[in-house]
DNA sequence: TTGCTGGTGTCATATTTTTGTCATAAAAAT
DNA sequence: ATTTTTATGACAAAAATATGACACCAGCAA
C-alpha cells in the first residue's frame, strides 16, 4: 500500500536523508547511487514517484529523466529533480524536460515531503498514506484500522485497500477494470466480476456502521464512492 | 531495557553533567569526548539515541553525523545537535544534515531530557521508561515488572518486552518485521513467525488476568494492541 | 561434572480467514 | 417480454495464523 520512491542522488549522506525522512513519512524508498542502477530497479518494478539529482556521475539526471518519458510504461511516473543553488538556472530546462516539480538544494526533509504529497494527491491518492475522514467514518493507511466513531471495525485486507482507494477518489466513478489495476495491482489476471463480490463484502461490513450506501453501483461503468458535502 | 543514550562532547564537565542526568532519568549514559572513539562505540553496539557537539577536535560533529547517515546500520539513530550560541546560524544546516533536534548551550539539563523524552517518543516510545496504566494493566519498565490490579504477575523478559512496545503504542498495527526490528533489535536474523509465537505466549499470560483479548490479530499484516478508549 | 529449570527459536500440523469463481436471483434497460 | 447488467449465496482452494511439541541454551544448585 505504502508508496514506492526512487531516490537517484549520488551522494550518500543526502541520500540516507532523504530515505529516512519517506520512511519515517509513512512510504517506501528505494535507494539508488546512479542512474544506470536506477534503470535496473525500473525494470523490475516501477515505483510510484521519483526523486531525481541533477548531477549524477555516467548518465546525469536529465539524461536519464529523458528516458523515463520516452518509454511508454514509465512516462505516467512522476519526477522530482534536486538541483544545487548555483544551477537553479536549469529550473526551467527541468520542467521542460518533463519534472513535475523540482526542488534546490538545501531543502528541508519537510518541504520535500509535502511536496512529494502534493504531486501523489494529484496522481493517486491512495498512496499519500493520510487518515481520511468522512462522516464518522475514519481508515488510517498507517495505522491500518477504520473506525466508525471511534469505535474499531474489522475488515479483511482487500476491502480495506479497495475503502481506501474509494474513499481517496470520492464521486468519481470507476470501471471494475481500474479499481482492479489500482487495488490489485496490475499484474492480476483476476476476473472482472471478482470486483462486484468485494463490493458486497465492503457493502456488508459497512452495513453495521449506518453508511451502507456509500458506494453506489453506476451501472454500464463500475462503481462510485459518493460523499456526502458536509455543508 | 533503559534506552542508551551515546554523548559525545570534548568538554568534560559537560559530557559529565548531561551523562549524570540522562543516568537519573533511567536512561544509559555512554561517554566519548570523540566522534573517532565515538565510531568505535557504535560499531560494537548501537545507541538508542545521539547527543553530539558541533564542534569537535579532530572529526567534528556535522561529518561525524553524515558518517552515522551514510550507513544502513545507524541511519535511523536519532541525533540531537548541541551548538554554542555563537554558531546558531548553523541551525538549519545542522537540520538539513539529519540532525532530529539541536540545543543551543547553555541549556538545562531538564529541557534535554525533555527533547530526548520527545524525540524517543515519537521514534521508539517503548523506551522512554515511563510506567504505562490500562485498564487495571500497569506496565513498569524501570521496576521491570508486571502488575494487575496490583498483583505482581510473572512474566519473561521477550515477552515483557513485547507487551512494553505494545502498550507504548497502542491501536496501531505492526508488521512481523516492524515488531522483530522494535523488540528483539535490528540485528536480528530471526524468523518472521517466531513473532507468532510469542504473541501466542504472551497472550496466554495476559488469559489469567481477564485481558487476553487486547492483542488483536490484522490478518495480512501483523498484530495490534487494542486499547479500549476510557471515555 | 551432572541434572534441573525457565526461556527461546523452529518446525509441523491444526484451525481459521480470506479469496476468486460460479450459478442463480434480482434489477434495470430495451 | 426479452436482454443486459448487477447482487447474492455457496463453495472449494489458497493463504495466513494459532498451537503444541521439541531441541537447545544459559544459569544455577547439588
Amino acid at each position: 500500500m505504502a508508496a514506492s520512491i526512487l531516490i537517484v542522488e549520488d551522494e550518500e549522506s543526502i541520500l540516507e536523508l532523504i530515505a529516512i525522512n519517506l520512511h519515517q513519512a509513512g512510504f517506501n524508498p528505494i535507494r539508488s547511487l546512479s542512474a544506470e542502477f536506477a534503470e535496473k530497479i525500473i525494470q523490475k518494478n516501477l515505483p510510484d514517484l521519483i526523486i531525481l539529482d541533477w548531477m549524477l556521475p555516467g548518465m546525469d539526471g536529465v539524461e536519464f529523466a529523458k528516458r523515463i518519458r520516452g518509454s511508454s510504461t514509465t512516462r505516467k511516473i512522476p519526477i522530482i529533480m534536486l538541483t544545487a543553488k548555483s544551477e537553479e538556472d536549469n529550473k526551467l530546462k527541468g520542467l521542460n524536460i518533463g519534472a513535475d516539480d523540482y526542488m534546490t538544494k538545501p531543502f528541508s526533509p519537510k518541504e520535500l515531503i509535502a511536496r512529494i504529497k502534493a504531486i501523489l494527491r494529484r496522481n493517486a491518492p491512495e498512496l499519500v498514506n493520510e487518515p481520511i475522514n468522512m462522516n464518522g467514518l475514519e481508515l488510517d493507511p498507517i495505522k491500518y484500522v477504520l473506525t466508525n466513531n471511534d469505535k474499531i471495525i474489522s475488515i479483511g485486507p482487500t476491502e480495506f485497500k479497495l475503502l481506501n482507494f474509494f474513499m481517496s477518489n470520492p464521486n468519481i466513478a470507476f470501471s471494475r477494470n481500474q479499481i482492479l489495476d489500482k487495488v490489485w495491482g496490475n499484474k492480476s489476471d483476476i476476473d472482472d466480476r471478482t470486483v462486484d463480490v468485494h463490493i458486497k463484502r465492503l457493502r456488508d461490513t459497512l452495513k453495521h456502521t449506518g453508511q451502507h450506501s456509500l458506494i453506489k453501483t453506476v451501472r454500464g461503468l463500475g462503481y462510485r464512492l459518493e460523499k456526502i458535502e458536509n455543508s
